[in-house]
RNA sequence: GCUGGCGUAGCUCAGUCGGCAGAGCGGGGCACUCGUAAUGCCCAGGUCGGGGGUUCAAGUCCCCCCGCCAGCACCA
């Protein structure tokens, strides 16, 4: 006997395998029509799969947004069996092709190159098959029927063989000319996936490990509804104006200079005012909460970096400077090598820092210490510098250069959960202040570690418990901690819904070892401290590049390089619209006079696209009466006020960082 | 780093088959003295990313390098 519980409780009993369809059908008529799938004790399955045991059921239809996968991994089959049609049966090897959160891709191994042109090729012949309403079919076959239809194809082979014995081993068919090896779910037949569109290609490792085979990667999106496709699209088109590299630009915020180098941050006047406003905040927020400032150097002896392990462990990605004692003699007809050889030789090295822990490390083992002074509390701007690869920088959100508003602290082990509780209370409180959206990750121990399991344990315990006793949604994210620690990460979203990791917490155990810290405990006993490295924004470039996608660069009136305009309507009152001018500019106001000669809407368009918070318009009016038009961005005409009423408004604006 | 695409004025972009480098915005000047998202006219602005090659002739075709974009990989 089957019992099927319903998501209003009822339950409903079967003698034998019964497929979800006729499930539905014994709900309602309406739901045999509308059902496209359900999810079956927390997984997705299709119509057509039988059920065999008892569980509870959830029959989902076209308005539940889990049956987008369905439609989408049909959507993913449906372009393999086009590419295959297109491009030969035998030539087109077929990698994976999942449904994702936004859409679909299939990967391919093909000997020709496919063009963005011809995606409107493949989309033809997609839609060929979806007139004929192909029946998706599922077929559940032998392990050695599997390896003898897809003996010619080596992709499938290895996914077969990654199946795990006992679970059964389908495929799917699309007409009576295309099968692949696939748990499903599907939907019906073609004919359903009427809203889709194929939008573009990448190369993607096979499994996606680089040192396998570049596959050929096409994307694409489906929806039920053509409607919800083009809406889709248009939101990514939006998206797409939101995107800070635009951004930064129309508001001349910030370069990145083929001359100096890739990935090396030059904050322009008008960036560099966010990028110091929210530094002063954050300073004192930090002083606040018991932080000492400290400043360490940018380079240090190769040595340290040795001690501290990053030689080893990271020296790809680090800079290093050589200090040699020139050869002149040497030096003649080779100007064009910075170093000769022999000089490379006899250099000593130093290396530009890639992190600021072993620099705060040394300033806490310069005196002994006791444990009456912990946790010591150290935060620095520190600016680092990473050798990243070339196909990973983007913009603000991946550079070589940037600024972490670093911290590091150094605690008993009992005094471990309160720090990281601390930690995380701030991180959420300055994420609120801007309103950004956010997942928490938690990182455990990898397969390489070092330390104990024990203390591991605890500090992974201090971390979860922190979130818990806050009450915060996080995912587990197995073996994704640093070799020295457990961690917290923070992923903060940007304007077309990727992730950054920005915020972070990460529990040392490696460096106070390397480094022999150690501070006297109350029985006189030289003792180890525990190391919390910990970042509110992270790094300060990414930070500021996520808030300009998410502000859609109208920055909060704090923040604003510009906050308030003065318009005179006419060079015929500039005498008053300076004297408002110098008024604001008194009260510490970031304030323009735009006293070029030209029509009042000129000026108040120029002022709107550079998303200034205030326009300030006088004329013979405001200035019989001494008072000011203002013109909100925010919230339109809020007419006249007199000067001191808008210095009013506009600093407790500031003030309360809205 | 890998796969594919792209690189023309400060910005956004056009430039056909290889045949005299263009537009709009922005900038400068002049006129207009203006009331809530673009006043008009004039002017300046280019090593067509860099180097090499093919050709009578290269922005355009080929090769190498640099940079950028999308995705993958990486991300202490």
């Amino acid at each position: 006997m089957i019992e099927i519980k319903l998501p209003d409780g009822k339950l409903l009993k079967f003698e034998k395998p019964t497929k979800v369809k006729e499930i539905a059908a014994k709900i309602s008529k309406s739901l045999e029509k509308n059902a496209v799938g359900a999810i079956f004790n927390g997984e997705i399955i299709d119509l057509h799969t039988p059920i065999t045991q008892s569980g509870e059921i959830r029959i989902l239809t076209a308005k539940d947004p889990e049956s987008l996968e369905i439609l989408r991994h049909s959507a993913a089959h449906l372009l393999a069996k086009a590419v295959k049609n297109l491009y030969g049966k035998e030539a087109v090897k077929l990698g994976i092709g999942p449904a994702t959160e936004e859409g679909f891709y299939y990967d391919f191994d093909l000997p020709e190159t496919i063009s963005q042109e011809d995606l409107e090729k493949i989309e033809r012949e997609m839609e060929r098959i979806v007139k004929e309403k192909e029946p998706f079919r599922r077929e559940v076959i032998s392990r050695e029927k599997a390896r003898e239809l897809f003996k010619d194809d080596k992709y499938k082979l290895e996914l077969l063989e990654a199946i795990p014995e006992d679970e059964e081993v389908s495929i799917y068919w699309l007409g009576d000319d295309f099968f692949d090896l696939c748990k499903g779910p599907h939907v019906e037949h073609a004919g359903q996936i009427k809203a889709f569109k194929l939008l573009s290609t990448a190369g993607a490792y096979w499994r996606g490990d680089s040192r396998n085979k570049m596959l050929q990667r096409i994307y694409g999106t489906a929806f039920w509804k053509k409607k919800e496709l083009e809406e889709h699209l248009h939101r990514l088109e939006e998206a797409k104006k939101r995107d800070h590299r635009v951004i930064g630009k129309q508001l001349d915020l910030f370069g990145i200079y083929e001359e100096a180098g890739p990935g090396l941050v030059f904050w322009h006047p008008k960036g560099a005012v966010i990028r110091q406003e929210i530094e002063k905040w954050v300073e004192e927020e930090h002083r606040k909460r018991g932080y000492e400032r400290i400043y360490t150097p940018h380079i240090m002896k190769a040595e340290l970096w040795k001690t501290s392990g990053h030689y080893n462990f990271y020296r790809e990605n680090m800079f290093f400077v050589p200090v040699v004692e020139h050869d002149e003699e040497e030096r003649l007809g080779n100007e064009e090598v910075p170093l000769t050889c022999s000089e490379i030789e006899k250099a000593h090295w130093y290396a530009v820092k890639p992190m600021n822990c072993p620099g705060h490390i040394l300033i806490y083992k310069s005196q002994p210490r006791s444990y009456r002074e912990l946790p010591i509390r150290y935060f620095e701007f520190g600016t680092v510098y990473r050798y990243e690869k070339s196909g990973s920088l983007h913009g603000l959100l991946r550079v070589r250069g940037f600024t972490q508003d670093d911290g590091h602290i150094f605690c008993r082990p009992d005094q471990l959960k309160e720090e990281i509780q601390g930690v995380m209370d701030y991180i959420l409180e300055l994420l609120k202040v801007f309103k950004l959206d956010y997942v928490i990750n938690v990182g455990t121990k990898p397969e390489k570690y070092i330390g104990s399991d024990e203390a591991w344990e605890h500090a992974t315990k201090a971390l979860i418990d922190a979130l818990e006793e806050r009450g915060f949604e996080y995912n587990i994210v197995e073996g994704d901690g640093a070799f020295y620690g457990p961690k917290i990460d923070i992923a903060v979203l940007d304007a077309i819904g990727r992730k950054w990791d920005g915020p972070t917490i990460q529990v040392d155990f490696n460096l106070p070892e390397r480094f022999d810290l150690s501070y006297v405990d109350k029985d006189g006993q030289k003792k180890r401290p525990v190391m919390v490295h910990r970042a509110i924004m992270g790094s300060i470039e990414r930070f500021i590049g996520l808030l300009i996608e998410h502000y859609a660069g109208l920055f909060p009136t704090w923040l604003a390089p510009v906050q308030a305009v003065v318009i005179p309507v006419s060079d015929k009152f500039l005498d008053y619209a300076d004297k408002v001018y110098r008024k604001l500019k008194e009260a510490g106001i970031r304030v323009e006079l735009d006293d070029e000669s030209a029509k009042v809407g000129y000026k108040i368009r120029k002022a709107e696209t550079q998303k200034i918070p205030y326009m300030l318009i006088v004329g013979a009016k405001e200035k019989e009466s001494g008072t000011v038009s203002v013109r909100s961005k925010r919230e339109g005409e809020l007419g006249a006020m007199t000067i001191q009423e808008f210095l009013d408004k506009i600093l407790t604006e500031i003030k309360e960082k809205r």
